[in-house]
DNA sequence: ATGGAACTATGAAGCAATCCAAAAAAGGCC
DNA sequence: GGCCTTTTTTGGATTGCTTCATAGTTCCAT
């Protein structure tokens, strides 16, 4: 599990071969500004010459300072995540700091185990989107590490951090309030595992939506799965049993919206333009789909985002609150509806 | 660009705490045998009680070793390399490594500043899955690092290292011969930029399969197009205003046959019944399109993780030659065939 | 010349671990 | 108990770089 490493150049000697000390050459790859530049110009070439390889490790060691941080998600596979993955990298890189990624694979044990090495390697901060199922000692551990953390996209409740997440009811409100703009009053919602949280939360927005707009709730219309496009066209097929069909489905995901479509071509309809379709979290195909899917985007980029810049704060010992911030996803309207 | 950190338990205070040498502490965050289980055992208790956190940094420095590597990709959002990712990173877990992650978004500049981040922080092996455009530079760069590295999905003329690779002409064969045998004779080639490397290779399988079978290159079926959707589409177009229209398609990758379909059907064709199509690449959508799509997998995870051991091999000082893996991609039969 | 800023440069200690050789403790046997 | 072997434990040096207080140079104005 280790690797040892054959001669490196060291600063001293670099510092021995441009005939100067040690602490110099150190002021000189730091770019300090005390230095003259003649000698500055001679130690810079001796590097050169040496090819010599500035050790961050000892450099990190010596001054108790880390430029790396720690990023843990849960599925790389995800093009939620690995969109937010590059949002985070893409702020933390531009302020010179390197990212170690780990995945959980939503496993409490691995997740344990990549906080842990993470610590261990001294990074200067950690952005967690933690397992969904998690314990009161997970929570018990995080409050207790005082390495700078920000939560995303799943929040723990008990944590004290910072925290970023998506307002997940309102963007579901603002899909199902265009579907009854468009005026429909049979607003199904179709697929997601009612226990989940993600689905109860797109609920509460999908009923929020209709109570408003003074449209009762038919149990009915309301058709849970598995989050998968077979799921998705299970629940279509059950739901266009109804004696009094929807004329609109909003899905609980794209995924689930794929489904949906390819079950209502089963029985002949044609998505779109016989029953509109919304789905939810636009990923990159809903775009290319046939027909290009009306979705609700929530931004992961964005959101790696703001996860970096709210670190980077914690980091730099910008003082502040202790900070939330949702983003409110948004609709994207397309040919499904 | 660094973050300082307060009191750190270190291994000097646990011992003293125990009441032992450093020494003895430190072989014992170690595992190692020859220390007997009553200190061991005393020495635990000290780590737990004071809240111990190894410190691998200086660890490493000391001995002169690293548990880390690096991967530096093109693009994250490309699933091609999120799956790659995810291959590298399961096998290097497995054996106690962690990631150092970079992302070039293929800048020939980004990739020089990856490759000095990396081996400034002491990175015990390297995968790199270099950009297209690669200088004389590069080449004289990368055979100067003596850290183990492997290269990955695109191969550098000149550098003397590992390599793990993909056919991409015989997965380009295999697709044509697929066709040939369902009886098409007129099949086209679509999408593509005529100059770049991933073209002229699937081109050569598809002249090498069709010249085979004993059937002619018609040039007016092979149309350039963008890579993208909008490509597929307008090379669609183009070729079927051919008198002699193609039967069947094989497209440059997935993407395009997407556009590809989406053209088919404004003509009033139906993919996979009036023609043929096949994909390249296996984009996970190809399973959940419309219909779902028959393609050419070149198997992501799997060169990862082959990567992954090539890389093994060396930092555990594996003598053997300088290898070079290519995979050959497998066919997959769906419904647009 | 000369004194004092203002620049530059440096020596030695220190960061938190590991390494190595040598000392101390424990066991075994007469 | 004494002697030898085996098992445990331990100082002290070392890893490559930064820190910090101090020393040495310049450079002007006096």
């Amino acid at each position: 599990m280790k690797q040892s490493k054959k001669g490196r150049v060291t600063l001293q000697q670099v510092a021995e071969h441009a005939g100067v000390s040690t602490s110099t050459a150190s002021l000189i790859v730091r770019n300090n500004p005390r230095i003259s530049d003649a000698t500055r110009k001679k130690v810079l070439q001796s590097m050169q010459e040496l090819g010599y390889v500035y050790d961050r490790v000892a450099a990190n060691l010596r001054s108790q300072s880390s430029d790396t941080v720690g990023i843990i998600i849960t599925d790389i596979s995800n093009t939620f995540f690995s969109e937010f993955l590059i949002g985070v990298h893409d702020a933390l890189d531009e302020v010179g700091y390197t990212v170690l990624l780990g995945t959980t694979f939503d496993s409490v044990s691995k997740q344990d185990h990549l906080l842990s090495t993470m610590l261990e390697h001294r990074v200067g901060g950690l952005i967690l989107c933690p397992v969904s199922e998690s314990t009161e000692e997970t929570v018990a551990r995080l409050n207790d590490i005082d390495t700078p953390m920000v939560l995303a996209v799943r929040e723990l409740p008990g944590v004290k951090s910072d925290y970023v997440g998506i307002n997940y009811p309102e963007g579901a409100r603002i899909a199902v309030d265009y579907l009854i703009e468009k005026g429909h009053e049979r607003i199904a919602l179709l697929g997601g595992i009612r226990e989940s949280s993600t689905w109860v939360e797109r609920m509460e927005g999908y009923r929020d939506a209709l109570s408003r707009a003074g449209l009762e709730v038919d149990e009915a219309l309301m058709i849970n799965s598995a989050p998968t496009r077979e799921g998705g066209l299970e629940a279509v097929l059950k739901v266009l049993e109804n004696p009094e069909p929807p004329t609109a489905i909003f899905c609980f995901s794209d995924l689930i919206a794929f489904g949906v479509m390819q079950g209502l071509r089963m029985k002949g309809f044609t998505p779109g333009k016989d029953i509109d379709i919304v789905g939810f979290d636009n990923v990159p195909v809903a775009e290319i789909y046939h027909p290009p899917l009306t979705t609700i985007s929530s931004f992961p980029r964005r959101t790696g985002k703001e996860a970096a810049n709210l670190l980077y704060q914690q980091m730099e010992k910008i003082k502040r609150e202790q900070q939330r911030i949702i983003l409110t996803p948004e609709l994207i309207v397309r040919e499904s509806s």
